[in-house]
DNA sequence: TTATATTAATCAATCGTTTGATTAATTTTG
DNA sequence: CAAAATTAATCAAACGATTGATTAATATAA
């Protein structure tokens, strides 16, 4: 049957996107990845063609479901540019913690920084969103609610690497934080939360020019 | 001579350093190596034993320049809190724009996030570093300069997170800012005092409790 | 049957490492 | 001092193991 093949696929995925994150390309065989997926060797050839088939295969699945997701935030035009900022960062935040495995990947594979096909498509893809904040924050520039000296591309690195940092060196942050990052429940009830209120809180006071509606 | 042989060793450490750097542990091999490096590929092994006593060394390279060059912050009691701030980001700026490829190295083998005796010493070192700059703002916090609510886990992801991002996804980071990341002097004479101003910028209004004698 | 899916066996290539031989440098001996 | 003995450094060649990939045979399904 068709939906057979397609669910094998899928769990092949999967399971190379977990190996992948956790050992690198080089460093996941493709006997690793057959055995811990439970199927044939040569099935992995047979379904995506050869390893870097089946590397290219896990992102334009993902790449796929991104795009099903896009939300443009720039033509809401009621919300304060503030309001714009929080809205981007709750996305940025519900998101990132959804596909763990893969954010993993796609950053070992962008700070290899070898060009390619693929490389090529991931970085326009993130630079659309980049570009898409950047313009959020422009917005707030021009109408006066930013400060006219915001350094953009820093706020936004900000924002991508606090991140990436903590996902990426498990095992100091879980000493900092007091909790196993690696923990997934731990993560998504503990952590995230806490994050989107730290890049709120921290941006802001940046970002916004106070009014002196407040006395003082 | 003596001197010889610690020179060759120092610069197969060199260009093992980069080439790691690179590629990657796995996706460099000991021929890519010796080669470039212009040695016999056996005279890794003579030297270093193997490929990871290789990889070992160049850490305990920078391990021991790194214990020699400690400053101690915490003890400079004359400095206001954010005096204390100033002079860490000044230091850490100052010191990962000079040894490059080994930051990247040291970031990849991180986030691998597999346990061992390397592992082990690196993230007590990295941890070291971390409680050091706590110390620091939870003071700032106990003599009433500092915000009580202060996320000082997540000032601290910010610090390191930010850098590693831009210096991490090089393109992507390129197209951000104008210019190539990985063109040293760019970095040095463009980057460096703008990621410390922003840095200086983005946290004193988070950290600092203002004061109303500025009247302004 | 015919087409698709799956398997074990096998392929050449590359991996990290080891070897034995050779040269250069240093130390010991007479 | 010079000759002999020892050590260190370097090399090309080859090792066994593992890599990603392919084959030919078999099983399954339509």
């Amino acid at each position: 049957m068709d939906k057979d093949k397609i669910d094998k696929k899928d769990h092949i995925l999967d399971v190379a996107e977990r190996v992948f994150s956790e050992v690198g390309f080089d460093g996941a065989s493709t006997r690793m990845i057959s055995g811990e997926a439970g199927v044939n060797m040569a099935m992995l050839n047979y379904y995506f063609g050869s390893k870097e088939g089946l590397f290219l295969a896990i992102f334009e699945r993902r790449i796929a479901m991104f795009k099903s997701l896009l939300v443009d935030i720039n033509s809401d035009g009621q919300t304060t540019a503030w309001g714009k900022i929080e809205k981007y960062i709750d996305m940025y935040v519900e998101r990132i913690f959804s596909n763990n495995c893969f954010q993993k990947m796609l950053y070992q594979e962008l700070s290899m920084g070898k060009r390619g096909e693929l490389s090529d498509k991931i970085n326009k893809i993130l630079l659309n969103n980049v570009k898409e904040f950047f313009k959020i924050v422009e917005d707030g520039i021009d109408s006066g609610d930013f400060r006219k000296d915001a350094d953009v591309q820093f706020i936004c690195a900000t924002i991508y690497g606090i991140k990436n940092y903590i996902m990426n060196t498990p095992y100091v942050s879980s000493e900092m934080f007091g909790f196993d990052i690696k923990d997934d429940t731990a993560l998504k009830e503990k952590f995230k939360p806490r994050l989107r209120n730290y890049l709120l809180a921290l941006l802001k006071p940046y970002l916004v020019i106070e009014h002196d509606h407040t006395n003082k």
